[in-house]
RNA sequence: AGACCAUUAGCUCAAUCGGAAGAGCAACUGACUCUUAAUCAGUAGGUUCGGGGUUCGAGUCCCCGAUGGUCUACCA
């Protein structure tokens, strides 16, 4: 038993060691015996005509214990549900029916009995036989309200689970949809790869980084802000479709939409483009939302939204001129660009901005948060998009679109850049920014160019931004509630 | 990083204007052989987040700090 448990120690958790000591001394066995289950709670309240009048054996947490001198009912909760049982004096005995009658909430037990419908219609287990298989030394939450502080929800996510476990229903659908997206790219083809968490240079996005030290290499290694640069390294390797679903970690802020580590999907695949991409994203939200939820239709706080495709595709340009009145192409130059935002409303408080990235800040200012329905945004200015192809005909332009719904970025895509020479060039650019003060502007990782100059064939690559996606799926208001173990600071 | 709000028994919450810290559940003792937020009788349980200050008197007012939440900023 650790120091810090004796220092916690109150009188309910007294109370209950010295409840485990008496236990063993009448020769109770715990923690050390394994106990073999044939049938789960849900399988019974489903199918309780097939069930009625079987023996079975069971096991859970005990959650409630209603005792009536010499009959019981008990509340018992397995992975798959609650289940009543009945002990009966007769039918355990003296000694074992007062000691059933000794159990803590928050004990796991193992039990045998027959299943029955009680009086009033309950669904319940005459038991036979029972033993504990865990004791449990600290009282649990109220069984009514439940346990409804958000900061021991998140710390002690165990307890969350055990009271709530409603909460368990975000983390299956979570599950169900990671499943989904590796069924739907398995049959596509695309190969999962594992790529490095700690970059000696982080790239491929453009965000603060986690440090870290390796002693025997002496050197400081970056944890990973996105996979991408790796990724494309296999595409040139001969790998023509490959994905990874893992973390990132972003040293950033933090919100009810921002952790600094979460979880995307990058895939790449060769002799496509960004429209391919386009196809992808919707297959796969689209195919999930269907097979984890049964509808393309998602309720997120009240809003409703379409999953349907086809989503809407349009232009920055397009978008931007339509929804905040700001026609690039009769722009001509920079100041002018700069008088128009400000009239729009717009915070342009850098100096030396292109007209392209101008018309990004509108964007994002101005219409991004608007963008309620899936809608492909098109076609993004080459200053913000270091590693996109450029547009033949418009090159301030690249073939990049990200993918909004409820007017947060869910997807992030583009034909790739394969150009070593231009790549060089959009590094150096880069690298400037960051000289200039730019901390999230991106270093120049010469393997990658080394890379791409053996050669890269034409790519299209996707990022999506998991935990969103599974926030809108869940109608869930804060990304803590889909990350089991949400990043906090450390206790006292 | 900034603003605002919260923190009281194991849990969920009260406490009027600054005037004796409370309830329900959980726990403990007892009664009860079909209850299900079981019921009934009784008992016990407090560093009011921490530290300072004002006051005859602070859970309550002021200052500093801790943690969480919400919003803003940055980002996905």
């Amino acid at each position: 038993m650790s120091e810090e448990f004796e220092k916690d120690f109150n009188k309910l958790i007294k109370q209950k060691i010295e409840k485990y000591h008496d236990f063993q001394d009448r020769d109770i066995k715990n923690y050390d015996e394994k106990y073999d289950v044939d049938t789960y709670a849900e399988d019974i309240i489903n199918k309780f005509d097939e069930y009625e009048g079987d023996i079975v054996k069971m096991s859970g947490r005990l959650m409630a214990l209603r005792t009536h001198g010499k009959a019981s009912f008990a509340d018992v909760r397995d992975m798959t549900g609650l289940i009543q049982l009945y002990a009966k004096i007769d039918l355990l005995g003296e000694e074992r029916y007062e000691f059933f009658t000794e159990l803590d909430m928050g004990d796991i037990i193992g039990f045998e009995g027959e299943v029955f419908k009680t009086n009033r219609g309950q669904i319940s287990i005459k038991i036979k036989s029972f033993t504990l298989l865990t004791k449990s030394l600290r009282p649990l939450p109220e069984k009514f309200h439940g346990l409804k502080d958000k900061e021991m929800r998140y710390r002690q996510r165990y307890l969350d689970l055990i009271m709530n476990p409603e909460v368990k229903e975000n983390f299956i659908i979570r599950s169900k949809i990671i499943r989904s997206f590796r069924d739907i790219l398995e049959e596509k083809k695309f190969l999962e790869v594992e790529t490095p968490m700690m970059h000696p240079i982080p790239g491929g996005a453009n965000a603060k980084p986690f440090v870290t030290h390796h002693n025997t290499l002496d050197m400081d290694l970056y944890l990973r802000i996105a996979p991408e640069l790796y990724l494309k390294r296999l595409i040139v390797g001969g790998f023509d479709r490959v994905y990874e679903i893992n973390r990132n970690f972003r040293n950033e802020g933090m919100s009810y939409k921002h952790n600094p580590e979460f979880t995307t999907l990058e895939l790449y695949q060769a002799q496509a483009d960004y429209h391919d991409m386009m196809d992808i994203t919707e297959e796969l939200i689209v195919k999930t939302a269907k097979k984890t939820l049964n509808t393309t239709e998602i309720d997120y706080q009240g809003k409703n939204i379409d999953l349907s495709i086809p989503w809407r595709r349009i232009t920055m340009k397009e978008l931007v001129k339509k929804e905040a009145s700001f026609d690039y192409d009769q722009i001509e130059n920079s100041s002018q660009a700069y008088n128009r935002a400000r009239e729009l409303g717009v915070k342009v408080e850098k100096e030396g901005l292109s007209r392209g990235q101008i018309l990004y800040e509108i964007f994002e200012q101005l219409v991004e948060e608007n963008l309620i329905q899936p809608t492909f945004v098109m076609d993004y200015p080459i200053e913000v998009s270091p590693l996109a192809k450029n547009k033949e005909e418009d090159p301030g332009f690249t073939y990049r679109f990200e993918a909004f719904i409820n007017g947060w970025e869910i997807a992030n895509a583009f034909s790739e850049l394969n150009d070593p020479f231009e790549q060089e060039n959009r590094f150096k650019q880069q690298v400037e920014q960051r000289e200039a003060g730019d901390e999230e502007a991106q270093m120049m990782d010469r393997d990658f160019v080394r890379a791409l100059e053996y050669g890269m064939p034409p790519t299209g690559g996707l990022g999506i931004g998991l935990d969103r996606l599974i926030m809108l799926m869940t109608n869930s208001k804060s990304i803590r509630d889909v990350i089991l173990f949400p990043t906090m600071r450390t206790e006292k």
